[in-house]
DNA sequence: TCCATATTTCAATATTCCTTGAATAATTGA
DNA sequence: TCAATTATTCAAGGAATATTGAAATATGGA
């Protein structure tokens, strides 16, 4: 994923109602939901949940299948997983050590990927 | 990381020049670089580098010092930890084992938390 | 203190994004 | 084929964001 697609991902990510279906579908796991039951569990309107759909398509964070009358949406893992390497690779660029001062759960680098002493000077 | 925190930080992510600027602050390391450098660097009006910092800052994802006349700006390496959690979460939520497809980085959920068969009715 | 440097703030404009409701398209069952 | 269901597309208006240049603020050195 280079600094485009995550750019894109980052904007599809960055409005409450996407951000909101990105982890009902995510939840939902690779059974999906269909447009009209996330419309109505949200209480929005069909035309606005498609207006967002459409932005999450694009950005890749999702898919779609028909069925029948309906159009099933599911959640791109591969895409979200890819936007997670594209964070932990900026947040170690570089600096591997950091990542011990982070937290305490591992949260960015493998590991295995640390550097012993990565002296780094201010 | 709350869903609104995470929001604010898609949000930041979201925008070119500021994504850019995160970009160049983690590779920068610790020591940050002052304003005056970032619109150097990235060809852009002081005002404009400093309103995209600003907004950087609200959402956390940077901090900044004071260094005689300049302002050092650091990124925020916690915040960025903290969204690749969040990310994670987000896409094993219910399904660990999905994360096995994803990819060959091990990139969503640390393999200690897979479960061996998590039967996924389609 | 006065001037130069480094940055932020402000106001105005331009641009992009979101929401709404009406119209259109696709599918299924009677 | 007709009507009902499910979704998308479109156009219009409103809201939020980004850019610009000028003015204001803070710092450090002469």
């Amino acid at each position: 994923m280079d600094e485009r697609q995550a750019l894109s991902a980052f904007s599809a990510l960055s409005q409450e109602t996407r951000l909101s279906i990105v982890r009902m579908l995510v939840v939902a796991g690779p059974e999906g939901v269909p447009a009209g039951t996330i419309a109505e569990r949200m209480n929005l309107s069909a035309s606005n949940v498609s207006f967002h759909l459409k932005e999450l398509d694009r950005a890749g964070l999702i898919s779609q299948r028909r069925q029948s009358r309906s159009i099933v949406y599911t959640a791109g893992y591969d895409a979200l997983a890819e936007l997670v390497t594209f964070l932990m690779e900026d947040c170690c660029a570089g600096h591997p050590t950091i990542r011990n001062s982070v937290d305490q759960q591992d949260a960015c680098c493998p590991t295995s990927e640390l550097i012993e002493q990565d002296d780094i000077r201010a």
